[in-house]
Formats: structure tokens, sequence, C-alpha cells
RNA sequence: GGGUGUGUAGCUCAGGUGGUUAGAGCGCUACGUUCACAUCGUAGAGGUCGCUGGUUCGAGUCCAGCCACACCCACCA
């Protein structure tokens, strides 16, 4: 028995239970089934749920379930991301409270209190995705720091390095100031600002009065130029070149080179040479073989190489001004819109710093990777990402894998005494081999760089299913069916994955790559805490349902676009969630059970056999739809099918069967009924989960779980249905004019069919009677009684009469039916036009053609009928 | 500078291969206490499909140009 009103929460929370606790999320590892496998992209453990996930969950379980009622053997691997520099900071901003820094407790007690921190709160996201109905299982639930996952990240740094594909290098990388670490690239954010250009001049050395003029957004960088560059088509300054400067503030004398990185169009056309603190610096610096100079502190202070040693950027630049103005050097300062970097987390201005950093080779990785995407072995959906992909991949960097942090995988990385690096899984081994090296004992340091977050995220396609054990579910699962993640993580994590997977495990991680856009606020704009238009989709859930929720994302999900979060929506498809616990009542008070031995081609109704068509051609679109990833497709046709069809036809026609007599029908009716109700839950359930399990158990025995239910399977046979369609036209059409005519509810008419070319009134009588409230309905047998206050309808079946003498304002039936005639005559016009039309007639396919025509005709006939209709109540 | 998208009803958006009178939800208007549901029902109003050309018998759909807007990548001394 259901409960009276519809209440999610309740419902919500006692199904997952059961769910969780019956096994009913793991796959059936003796099935010989085929395998579909996702695995889930992992959340910070110490994270929140958002509407991202939201959406992305949603999406992986709608697959998930759909995949598991098809029979498949169905594995989602659930797992936690340790997040790195998001989860130090998070602890390290604690720690502040109590006014204690990571220093203070040393590296081994602050670890000891991130791993506390994250069993505090790492299992809350977790928690969350239960909530919204995830049926990821659990019992294998991963974190990218566990033991086995570890051991996965140490085998894999240990093969790249011994191929070569890691090394160390002092190079220029982004630095951020504040964390103290390097960054990769993609860490680096940049942000439009208007600073100051700066002009000033250097001395040349040995011509008095001659100098080279100096644009640069940097004055404070000064300190590290290490030459001064003009292109050597620079026709007016090319004479300098050769020559040397004074660098100003210091005592050092630079040269004036000749480089095309100086384009003469831009600046003054001279350009100074940082090479340690500047990208392009650094080239031109390798270029000519330049000295480095480093005038910056690890927390981008200035150092002893200048003469500002300790001051901020910002007061170093402003004292150099001053300086350069008070021995004449400075020019002028102008407005200049330009680019800064801020490290992503920390939004700290990023410093260019030469450092000794750890890199993979991705150029290398990247072939195989790309070569995946191009043979097809991994298909991006939609298709036009992989542009994105390879734009991207093709000019990849190599990636800075080093993390000057504390929490986080410690690289396997040994050094001797003089400097020789030992790489190996464990520190036996690299003493080991350093012993044989040496041919004696000698005492190993461990490296204390950690690595990127998205080096052990890149293996989570296999490391999660036992890599570097040959497991069965390794065997059985990998490479994964599909991964769903948003566009904004592909150079993140989706190009890492591959490179990584194509690295170790010779095949593509995922099979597919389904790709989805951002969860946006109601106007479109991006929900950010600062502008306070974030939705917690907890809250969302505690107030309309998880499956309101689902069901939203699901619809909201069109390929590649960005969803809005929208409150009445998300409030709409409760109502419908609602409309369904309500038809699924009306079902259970009429005594629709499902019958074992119901047989949908045995039926003999009209009504019936109707819904039985539209329930399989509703499978079809959904079928079809979810096999193509077009959720939002799947699930208005889902919608539809159980709110425009199911409850507003087949359940409003089915009531004068069950207030009737005819016992024989209501069985048959019942049993139909009960029938689509489960077709119904069967096709809903990857949506809304909860509420067709609900229904599913509370609604007549069953013999197998809702979660492991058959997805149905479309038969080809075609019903004859158009009984039903005529008699939805005809009430369609009553009800219309009706409204139109001001006729009361209360009052029940007649209604006089002319020129019937069917006999579908037989059977739809007294459903017509029913729901248009007709006082009866006939065949009008002979014009002769056709009387003056008839007015005429029509619909698809023919033409309808309805004597209203006494009921209606017959003003405001001429007035309806002149516009009627109007919109006839526009229409007679076009097909007229078109058929007149040689070309058309002669080059449209013929059949087109004869639609034209057909419909032309069909006008043509309605026109005649409603000049008759108006005539008939001219003087009425 | 390179790339990718977007522009359709008051709002948010659907409209795989060109072909009925361009759809949905929300909102709006009128009516409705029919015993599944007012978290509902019935009916309705509302659109020069960004602009201009082109291809075609036929264009929201294909092509070109333009105008807006969004995002990504690179760079700007």
């Amino acid at each position: 028995m259901l409960e009276k009103n519809y209440t999610p929460k309740d419902i919500e929370e006692r199904i997952y239970q059961d769910w969780e606790e019956s096994g009913d999320f793991k796959p059936d590892m003796r099935s010989s089934a085929e395998a579909f496998s996702i695995v889930i992209p992992p959340p910070n453990v110490t994270g929140y749920l958002h509407m991202g996930h939201a959406l992305d969950e949603t999406l992986q379980d709608i697959l998930v379930r759909y995949n598991r009622m098809c029979g498949k053997k169905v594995l989602w691997q659930p797992g936690t991301d340790h997040a790195g520099i998001a989860t130090q900071m998070v602890v390290e901003k604690n720690l502040a409270k109590e006014g204690i820094s990571r220093h203070d407790l040393g590296r081994e007690k602050f670890i000891e209190t991130v791993w506390k921190w994250k069993a505090h709160s790492g299992g809350t996201i977790c928690k969350q995705l239960r909530r919204l109905g995830a049926s990821c299982d659990w019992s294998r639930e991963r974190f990218t720091m566990d033991e086995g996952l570890s051991r996965a990240v140490l085998k894999i740094f240990v093969s790249l390095y011994k191929d070569g594909l890691i090394y160390k290098a002092k190079k220029l990388v982004n630095w951020d100031p504040k964390l103290m670490t390097a960054v990769s690239d993609l860490e680096v954010l940049q942000k439009e600002t208007v600073g100051k250009m700066y002009y000033y001049k250097y001395p040349i050395v040995g011509e008095e009065g001659e100098f080279v003029r100096i644009a640069t957004t940097r004055p404070e960088t000064m300190f590290g130029d290490t030459a001064v560059a003009i292109s050597k088509d620079n026709e007016k300054l090319k004479h300098l070149i050769g020559k040397k400067c004074k660098l100003p503030l210091t005592d050092r004398v630079i040269d004036i080179i000749a480089d095309d990185h100086a384009d003469p169009e831009k600046g003054t056309g001279a350009v100074k040479i940082t090479p340690a603190h500047d990208f392009n610096d650094f080239e031109v610096g390798k270029r000519h073989n330049l000295e480095m100079i480093n005038i910056l502190n690890e927390d981008a202070t200035l150092n002893e190489n200048t003469p500002f040693a300790g001051l901020s950027t910002t007061e170093a630049r402003q004292k150099t001004i001053e300086a350069l103005d008070k021995l004449g050097l400075m020019e002028k300062i102008e407005d200049h819109p330009m680019v800064i970097p801020y490290g992503e987390r920390s939004n700290a201005v990023i410093e260019p710093l030469m450092t000794d950093q750890w890199f993979v080779d991705a150029p290398k990785l990247a072939v195989d990777a790309i070569k995946a995407v191009e043979n097809g072995d991994m298909q991006f959906v939609p298709k036009n990402y992989e542009k994105t992909y390879f734009e991207w991949m093709r000019n990849i960097q190599p990636w800075c894998i080093s993390r000057q942090l504390w929490w986080g995988h410690q690289m396997p990385i040994w050094y001797a005494p003089d400097g020789t690096i030992f790489c190996e899984e464990t520190e036996e081994e690299a003493q080991k081999a350093a012993d044989k090296h040496f041919g004696k004992k000698v005492e190993l340091t461990r490296e204390t760089d950690v690595l990127d977050t998205w080096f052990s995220s890149g293996l989570w396609a296999f490391s999660t299913l036992g890599w570097p054990d040959q497991t069965e579910y390794l065997k059985t699962f990998y490479p994964t069916s599909v991964l769903v993640t948003g566009f904004d993580i592909i150079f993140f994590w989706v190009a890492r994955m591959m490179m990584m997977s194509m690295y170790m495990m010779k095949k593509v991680p995922f099979k597919k790559c389904y790709i989805h856009g951002l969860v946006r606020d109601e106007q479109g704009r991006k929900m950010s805490k600062s502008k306070n238009n974030t939705v917690d989709p907890m809250e969302t859930i505690e107030k309309y349902g998880a499956d309101a929720l689902r069901f939203f994302m699901a619809a909201s999900e069109t390929q590649g676009r960005d969803v809005n979060i929208s409150e009445s929506r998300i409030e709409g498809y409760r109502n419908f969630a609602t409309k369904l616990f309500n038809a699924a009542r009306f079902c259970e008070m009429n005594g629709c059970v499902k019958a074992d031995d119901f047989a949908p081609e045995k039926v003999e109704a009209p009504l019936n056999r109707w819904i039985l068509t539209k329930a399989d051609a509703a499978t079809y679109e959904i079928t079809k739809n979810l096999e193509a990833f077009r959720f939002s497709d799947a699930a208005n046709a889902v919608y539809q099918f159980v709110w425009g069809t199911f409850c507003d036809w087949f359940i409003e026609l089915s009531k004068p069967v069950f207030y009737g007599q005819d016992e024989a029908q209501k069985a048959e009716t019942r049993a139909t009924a009960a029938f689509v109700l489960d077709r119904i839950l069967l096709l809903l359930h990857p949506f809304m989960p909860f509420i067709t399990t609900e229904i599913w158990n509370k609604t007549g025995k069953r013999n197998v779980k809702l979660i492991h239910a058959p997805w149905p399977k479309v038969e080809g046979e075609k019903r004859q249905v158009e009984a039903i369609d005529f008699a939805i036209d005809l009430i369609a059409a009553i009800r219309s004019l009706r409204a139109d005519l001001n006729v009361p509810a209360s009052a029940k008419p007649r209604v006089l069919l002319k020129n019937l070319k069917t006999d579908y009134l037989k059977d739809t009588a007294s459903m017509i009677k029913s729901l248009a409230r007709l006082e009866n309905i006939e065949i009008l047998q002979d014009d002769a009684a056709i009387t003056q206050d008839m007015v005429q309808g029509v619909f698809s079946g023919g033409v309808f009469l309805m004597p209203l003498k006494g009921i209606v304002d017959f003003e405001a039936e001429r007035e309806r039916l002149k516009k009627e005639l109007s919109q006839i005559e526009s229409r007679l016009q076009g097909y007229a036009a078109k058929l007149s039309n040689d070309n058309f007639v002669s080059r449209a396919p013929q059949n087109v053609v004869e639609e034209e025509k057909r419909r032309q005709a069909e006008a043509l006939e309605q026109k005649v009928k409603t000049t008759e209709a108006l005539k008939r109540i001219e003087n009425l």
C-alpha cells in the first residue's frame, strides 16, 4: 500500500540503505554478461558536494543503472582524491587559527594532522553522494593516498624514470610564493589588469649622453638584467648592437645583443633581458649563453643580489623608480593593460623562478594518447571536444610534477652524498642499488618533494581496479566503458589519464568520454561564493528530493551546453514525482495489480492496445536516446509519456471503464494499467531511482528488485491505435469549442458527427461523452436534421455539430468562425502558391507534393463547412 | 593573436540527415471544489528563429559576410 502523500525524504533515505546493505551495487562476478564500468572522477576527500558533482554523478548513475538493468555486469568504482594543495591549505588554515604553522609541527607531525583531518571530514562527500542516489560499489572505495594506489604511483614513477620519461632539471617554473612551491602551467590563471609601463634608459658605455631606452612593466627586475636585446632588423636602433651599457644602480655592465625577440614595433624596440625571471628572456638567455641572476627569495621578496633585499616586489618597484628618477634616467610612466598570472589555489602572483624541479616528458607520452583518439579507440561525446584535446596535446609542454609540499606522494628518489640519483620503489632497493653502484655502504637522503595531485589521479582508471596486481576486476573492467566529466577537466585529468594509461597499460583508460558543461545560476552566470549565487545541492534535495534534482539534471543536460540551475524547474520535477505517485495510487485504488500471465499481445480493448503502443514507442525513444547519451531527450520522453500520455489520457479514459459495468473490460484495463505502470517504473528508474523503487515495492508482489529488473525490449508489433487518437482529437476539439463559446462546465450539450468516415465511435462513444461532458454523441443521419443553432467544429476525423440554443452567445461564435475562416484562407493561399509553382511540383519529391495536395483539399473542405456554419447562425 | 561555442516566446532552453500551422518548462490570462493528484485539471495569449546576402522548389536548419555575447589557449618588453 502506498502512503497517502509523497514525501521524498522518508522514502529516499530508507531505500538507499536497503540497496547498500543488500549489496545491490556490486557486480555479479560469476556472471558471464558483458561488462560495463565507470570510474568516478574522484572528488576532493575533504570537499563537499556542489551542483557540478550533482550533475556529473547523476549522469553517471543514470548510465550505470540503465546498463545494470540491461543485464550487464556493472561496476561503478568510487573513491576520493587527496587533493594535495587544496587539502594542505585547509589544514594549514586550521592550524593558523591556533597560531601554529606547519613548520612548527614538522613534516611528520603535520602529515599526521592531515590524516586526522581526513578521517574527520573525509566521509562527508561520500555520504552526500549516497544521498543523491549514486549506486557506486562502496565496498571498493579507494583513496589516492591509500596503500594500493600509492604502490601504483611508485611503480609507474620508477618505470617512467627508468625509461627516461621523468627527469630533473633546473628550469624556470611557475612559482607560487605563498605556497612556496612550483605549480604547473594549468594551475596558473591569467587575469587582466591595468598596470603601468615604465620607460627609462640605460647609459651607453663610453658614449657620454647616449642611452638605450627601455620599456618594462617590472622595473624592479632590472637587477637581474644580463643583456639588452634589439632586433637586427631594427633600422633605428641596430647601430647600438654590440655596444655595452651600464646597468644603473649596480656596478654591472651588460651587452646589447641582437635578438628577434625584440619586436621593433613594440615598446621602445629595445628589451631588457632578465633570463631568471621571464620565460621569453629565459629563452633569449639560453640562445646567447647569458648569465642568469636570481633576484628573488622563495617568498618573492628581493634577495641580496639587489639593493632592496627583503622588500616585496611592489615596494622594490617604487624604490627602483625613485632611484632611477634621481639619476635622471626615468622618462615616463603610462597606464598599460596587461595580464598578471595568479595561482589558482593561493591567488598569489606567480613568479617565474629558477629552481630544480622534476618533469614528465609529456610531449613523448602524448604521441600514443593522440593516436588513440585519432583512431577512435577513445571517442569524445560530443565529438567536437576532440579538437580541444588535440589542440592541447599537440602543443603540450613538459609537465612539472614536483611540488614543494608535504601532503602527497613523496617521490621515490634518493640521493647519494655526491648527488647521484637512485630511483626505486623502496628505500631498501635504492640502498641496494646505491651500495652496488659505489661498491660500499653509502648514506642516502630522500627527495622531499611530493608529486602533483594529478599524477596519481592520472592512474585512477587502473589503479582503482587493483593494478599493479592483475586482479579479476582489472581483467573484467579495464578499459572502462565511459568517463563522465566536465570540459574544465579535460587537460588536468582526461589528457593525463590518457597519457599514463597508454604508457602503462597500452590501452585506453575508457572507450568513451562524455563531456558536460558547467552548472550555472538561473541567469547563466558562473556560480561563486563571492557572487553569493551558489545553490547547495543538499538543501535542494532536502526541499524537493534527490529524484527531483536528478531529473532536473538529466532533463537539462543537452550535449555540450552548460546547465542553468532553476529552482522552479526542480520544483516542477518534484511535482512530476508527485503526479506519478498519485497515478500509482489511482491504479492501486482501482485494483490494478501486476498479473504474471499478462500478455500484451492478447489485449483487445482499443484503449488498452493504444496505451501499450504508446508505451512501446516511449520505450524505444528513451532507449535510443540513452544509448546516444542524449540525456535531455530521454528524460523528456519519459516525462511526456508519464504525464502527457499515461496520466492525461489513459487514466482519464479508463475512468468510464472502471466506473462502468463491463467486468471483462475492467479486468483487462486493470491488468494493462498495472503493466504500463510497471513499464513506467522501469523506464524512469535510472532517472528517479527512489520513487520508482518505492512504488515497485509497495504495489504487488515482485520476484525481482527494480534495480535489477530487466530493461524492456520493444517488440515490433504495431497495434491499431487510430480509434483512441480519433477520440482524443474529438475531445480536445469539443473542449476547445466549449471554452471559446463559454459553454458552462455544468452544461451537457449533444454532439452530432457529420460525414464520419470510420466506425470508431462504436468503441469510444462513452469515453468521449464522459471526457467532453456531453449528454449524448451520435452520428448525424440526415442533413435535414441540422438546426440553425448548431455550432460547428472541425477535428482531424471530420466535422461535429453541437446544438447550443439558449446556452451561448452566437455573436461570439460568429467571431470565432470568421477568425477561423481567415486562418483557413491564409493556409489556402500558401498551398496554392506552392502547388502553382512548377518548380515545386516538378522538383520536390512526389510524396511531399501529394501531401501538400492532400492538405489543400482538406483545407478547402474545411472552408466550405465553416462557411456553411457561419451562414447558418447568421441571424441568431 | 589562435581556437571553440552561443544568439529561437516575458524568463531558461529543446529543435541528430532542410519539408505539416516552429516546441517544452516556468511565468501570464480565463475557467474549474468530476471521488489519483490544487505539488491539480481544461482552454488560451505570446515568436520578423541576431542582421544581410547566397544555395534550394522549399532554410530556424546548409554556405558566406557582418553584429553581439560567452568560454578556452597563447602572448603582450
